[in-house]
DNA sequence: TTGAGTTACTTCTACGCTGCAAGTAACTCC
DNA sequence: GGAGTTACTTGCAGCGTAGAAGTAACTCAA
């Protein structure tokens, strides 16, 4: 009956690993659950036992395999049963959706910030996170921004924000809210998204990659996030990807950012050939076959495809995500991209598989609100969140 | 009492976990234990207890740790109660080590192989574990050589060695020496070493990087060495490290493998001044200001920094450990190398560590017994070896 | 010297979680 | 309509765990 006040964090350790499992990779019949978690069907029988009667977890579909013997009777989580909301957050604005337990999205607003202190960020949250929930009782808030959070409550660098000391975010957008906050590096929360729910659900190892006004990159290794104080801050934007390209802000030639972030890209094609004010035009441009766009796209999509190389390279992922508002460049250019990464990685490797995944802002928020599920799902988890 | 035959793996789940702390964290409290494997205090007595019986753990020293309270009573393994053999394979020799079970080695023979046939190398493997351990029992005998084995046992890719099809050359090797057998990829038997037991003991994450020959590359994340059909092979050695660099046989300007494989110094240097015939000497002509080896070697110094910082930036660890027969590069070259990786690495990172691990063909070997360490003392572990 | 405080370890019990074995259920194929 | 096959259930024995209560061995201060 889909007691929210109960929820998911009274389940005990076993349950709740076989719901996770449900949720995460469902539908899944008892028997394919048994191996997934390598027990016996007796156990997962048990397991799953009480979360039928709570209603967490309901037979789903007749189960048709076609094969032979007793049809097996999938299982799937009630996504429905709970609310999260995830909210992102920028220099000036922030973007929240209302998501579900999968993380299907079923509303979204924004908005400016009222301003970048403390206070007036999580009064802009607080605000976003009732428009978009309405009256919606919600499980968890995640709340996304660049930088860093220690433990998922203090956020300890906001670059964008300008905020100097350590402050208690997760504490007090719970306390304006009510509902169990927690805060991520946006970065890494889209990872999470990916990883959970989005194009490398079920991976074991995947990277992410983000393009757009910076470089993003998150990695899952061992079906786990790799998490350091250093990641998503930006390691991976001044990696040299082309010796002879522009100049980014540091002084590096062809690193990612140069190479890469959608306003570079634009000032290239505009001081190439004038006429263009944002980064779509220059796609666009590239497109119809503008020599100059077509030039600047191109050696962006060799350099991200030989970024995408080395990521595989040195951390032999089988998939690359790549993401982010600018992503269409992978699109634009995916000859280019083809040929970076085909130049950069032994061609006896296995080959890399590159997916594109659209993102926009609400794409962020959604990873916020993965890291409430994750945080409501497996609580201090022996895997998941921490560690 | 050191039974050599009932051994690890007839112990329970539980008390495995435990030996394996002691194993690879050892000495420690029994509080210390606790607090490593999350548990409660009285659990880890009842798990310790049958640990001490059995006399695989015994109490060390007098445990003074100055505080106040109660004095603790580290407990370790004993080492000494079990014998490994670990036999690395080149293209014509082989070289064999006799360890314990911390790897600690007590002996060592080698010898050329007697052909490249795989009944020629079974028998000349057999021949140097006899040789090296003697009569002495084994517990588990490793193999390691360039190329990869499925599931620790059969030869799948053995380039050096010419095979064509698969070889069960784990299954081979048990019958002649009545050890049970496991086979590995050297460069991460090295890994598992260095995990374990050497310069990234404890470490959660941490990258190998080998110098040498060829250049080998492992990674260990999430506590766990990351294997995939393409591990150890060389991806690495192919990365672009310098633009303007060397080429290598297949072409490539400056990657790994034409700026760090000690074939390419030692030539780099010949062709320059002449002279030289060893890679030694070239590494020696460089101390001593020779300007032609100086101009090599620093380069390729530079070159192994900017591949290290690679690797931070791209895995997020935090220490690269190096090492290999050519690993003395990275000390003659320490300026270059610390240019390199401070040029490609944020300084608002933390800092790399980088630990320069001595690597002779012992240590190929050790990697190999430690291989055989960790299938006995984990056997089909549920986070050692496979998965 | 004595007792309070502190940390390390042990013992005992209740219970969660497991595999295993022996069922039952629902299907296909012949 | 039975044999074969796969999915699932039920009951049981035993491992593994936390927690509480107790013991041991030390330091420190009065």
């Amino acid at each position: 009956m889909l007691n929210g006040s109960t929820g998911w964090p009274s389940l005990t350790p076993a349950t709740r690993t076989a719901a996770v499992e449900l949720l995460r990779h469902g539908p899944l019949s008892r028997s394919a659950l048994a191996r997934r978690l390598g027990l016996s069907a007796g156990s997962v029988t048990r397991l799953v036992t009480p979360l039928l009667a709570g209603g967490l977890v309901v037979p789903v579909g007749p189960g048709r395999d076609g094969g032979i013997g007793r049809p097996s009777t999938p299982l799937d989580v009630v996504a429905a049963g709970h609310r999260f909301a995830g909210v992102k957050l920028t220099a000036s604005h922030g973007y929240a959706v209302l998501a579900d337990l999968r993380s299907t999205v079923l509303a979204k607003v924004d908005g400016p910030l009222r301003g970048k202190s403390p206070a007036e960020v999580v009064a802009s949250v607080a605000d976003l996170v009732s428009r978009v929930a309405g009256d919606a009782p919600l499980a968890g808030v995640g709340v996304s921004l660049g930088g860093r959070a220690a433990d998922h409550r203090i956020v300890t660098a906001a670059p964008y924000l300008g905020w100097a000391g350590p402050v208690d975010l997760g504490g007090l957008v719970t306390a304006a809210t009510g509902a169990p906050t927690v805060v991520d590096n946006d970065v890494l929360a889209l990872a999470r998204a990916t990883h959970w729910f989005g194009a490398a659900r079920g991976a074991d190892r995947f990277a992410l990659v983000t393009v757009g006004v910076g470089i993003g990159y998150g990695l899952v290794v061992h079906d786990r996030l790799v998490d350091s104080d250093d990641a998503g801050v930006g390691l991976v934007a001044h990696l040299c990807l082309d010796p002879l390209g522009p100049l980014c802000a540091r002084g590096h030639r062809g690193c990612a950012e140069a190479m890469l972030a959608s306003g570079k890209i634009r000032d290239a094609v505009a001081v190439g050939r004038g006429g263009v004010s944002t980064y779509a035009e220059c796609l666009d441009l590239a497109s119809a076959g503008d020599p100059v766009a077509v030039r600047v796209v191109d050696d962006a999509g060799r350099a991200l495809g030989r970024l995408v190389a080395m990521i595989a390279n040195l951390t032999m992922v089988p998939t690359v995500v790549l993401s982010g508002d600018g992503v269409e460049l992978a699109s634009v250019a995916s000859d280019a991209l083809a040929a970076g990464l085909a130049a950069d990685r032994d061609p006896a490797a296995d080959p890399v598989r590159v997916e594109i995944h659209p993102g926009g802002f609400d794409e962020w928020a959604r990873g916020a609100a993965v890291t409430a599920i994750q945080s409501y799902t497996t609580p201090r988890g022996s895997a998941m969140m921490h560690r």
